[in-house]
DNA sequence: CGAGCCATTGATTGCCCTCAAATCTTGTGG
DNA sequence: CCACAAGATTTGAGGGCAATCAATGGCTCG
C-alpha cells in the first residue's frame, strides 16, 4: 500500500479488509506496529507535519479505500472541522496504545504479551462463530510473533498449550479464542503458568 | 506534579529543570516513558481529547514551569494557530519516539537498549565536561533500568565495562559518556560484546 | 501430486533476572 | 568533626525463560 520512507504522496480511509503496519529495522527484522480496521484513516503523516511514511502499510487481506492525494489535507481540515478533531483524537489513542505496548514489553512476560495481543485483535476484528470468537483475517504465527516481539516458535508453544486446555482454537493462519476471560487472566496475573 | 488517572486540571510549560514522565502498573512496576526538556509542553491532555492525565509527571530536579488551566487550550489553540500546529507536530514526534521505543524492545538485546537511552539522553540534555557530555540531571541505575525494561544491577554492569572501556564515567546518580561515537557503534551493531 | 509455506516439537544454549551480601556515597545530627 | 543511617552501587552465584538450532509433519494451491 505504502513504503517506509517513501514520500507521502496520499493519505486513505480503509471501507474493507485488514491492514498491517509495520517497521523495518535496518538488519531487515519487522515489527508489526498496529492493525487496522475498516472506518480508519491511515496515512496521516500530513496530519503530524510529517513528508514521509514513518512505516509500511500491507493488506492482510483483499481491501477497499479511498485515498486522497496529501497536498488536499489542510483543505479537508479547514472544511470540516470536525473532520480534524476527530483525527488528532485518534492519534491521541494511538500514541496511548504505543505506551501501553511500551509498558506491555518492559514489564510481561512473553505468555502475558501474546495474550494481550490476542484480545486486542479479538476485541478489535472478533467475529463470533459457534467456537468463540475468531480473528476475522488470516494471521500466521509469525505475524503474532511480530507483534509481541518474540519468535514463531513460541508463540507455537504458547498456542498448542492454551489449545490443550481449552483456551483457543487454532489452525492455519486462523485463531479463535474460546474462552475470552480466563485468557484474560492468564494476560493480567501473574499465577498460572503456561 | 500530576499523577496517572487524575483528573487533568492544567497545562505546563517547562521552563527549567527537568521531568520524568511514569506509568505504573496495576502491580507498582514502573515504566519511563519519556524526559521532559525546557521548552517543552507536558500535560497536553486536552489537545488529544482526553480528561486525565494517562501518566505520572515528577520532578527529576528542581523546575521552574507555567501552568494554565485546562479550560484555556482550545481558546489558546483559536489564538495563536502556531500553537495549535506546532503542539500536532510534537505529538508526532512522541508518537514516532514511542514507535521507536516498541521496535528496539523488539529487537535490541538489553545492552543496546541502554546504549541507545543514553545517548538518546546525552542528546537531548547533553551537557559538555571536559570528560565528555554529561547527563544534566541526577540519574541512578534505577531510573535507566526503568527506561529499558531491565533492572538495575543489568545496568549497573554494563556502565561498569563500558567505563573499564573508557566508553563512559559514572558516579553516583550521575553519568558522562566520553566516546559518543564508539557507544553509537555499540548501541547500532551487533558485533563486540560487553 | 509435488512444491512451498506454515506449524509442531525436541534439545540445547545463553542472556539476563533473581537472590544475596558487601561496599561506597552523601547528608544529618550530635 | 565524627559517627551513623539511608540510599545507591557493585559484584557474585545460580537458575529460568525464551531464543536458537534442528528436523519432521501438515495444509494449500497450482
Amino acid at each position: 500500500m505504502f513504503e517506509q520512507e517513501q514520500e507521502a504522496h496520499s493519505f486513505f480511509l480503509l471501507l474493507d479488509g485488514h491492514v498491517r503496519v509495520i517497521k523495518t529495522t535496518p538488519d531487515g527484522q519487522e515489527v508489526t506496529v498496529r492493525y487496522i480496521s475498516p472506518g480508519e484513516l491511515m496515512g496521516i503523516a500530513h496530519a503530524l507535519g510529517r513528508t514521509t511514511y514513518p512505516a509500511s502499510a500491507i493488506a492482510a487481506i483483499d481491501c477497499v479505500l479511498l485515498a486522497w492525494p496529501g497536498h488536499l489535507w489542510p483543505k479537508f481540515a479547514n472544511a470540516f472541522p470536525n473532520f480534524g478533531a476527530n483525527t488528532y483524537k485518534t492519534v491521541g489513542s494511538r500514541l496511548q496504545d504505543a505506551h501501553t505496548r511500551v509498558v506491555e514489553m518492559s514489564t510481561e512476560q512473553v505468555d502475558q504479551r501474546v495474550a494481550h495481543a490476542l484480545l486486542k485483535l479479538v476485541k478489535q476484528t472478533g467475529r463470533k462463530t459457534d467456537e468463540g470468537i475468531m480473528i476475522d483475517f488470516p494471521i500466521s504465527r509469525q505475524d503474532i510473533a511480530e507483534m509481541t516481539g518474540t519468535t514463531l516458535h513460541t508463540v507455537s508453544r504458547l498456542l498448542s498449550s492454551w489449545e490443550e486446555k481449552g483456551l483457543v482454537k487454532s489452525g492455519r493462519e486462523k485463531v479463535t479464542v474460546v474462552e475470552p476471560h480466563r485468557l484474560l487472566v492468564l494476560a493480567e496475573g501473574r499465577t498460572g503458568k503456561n
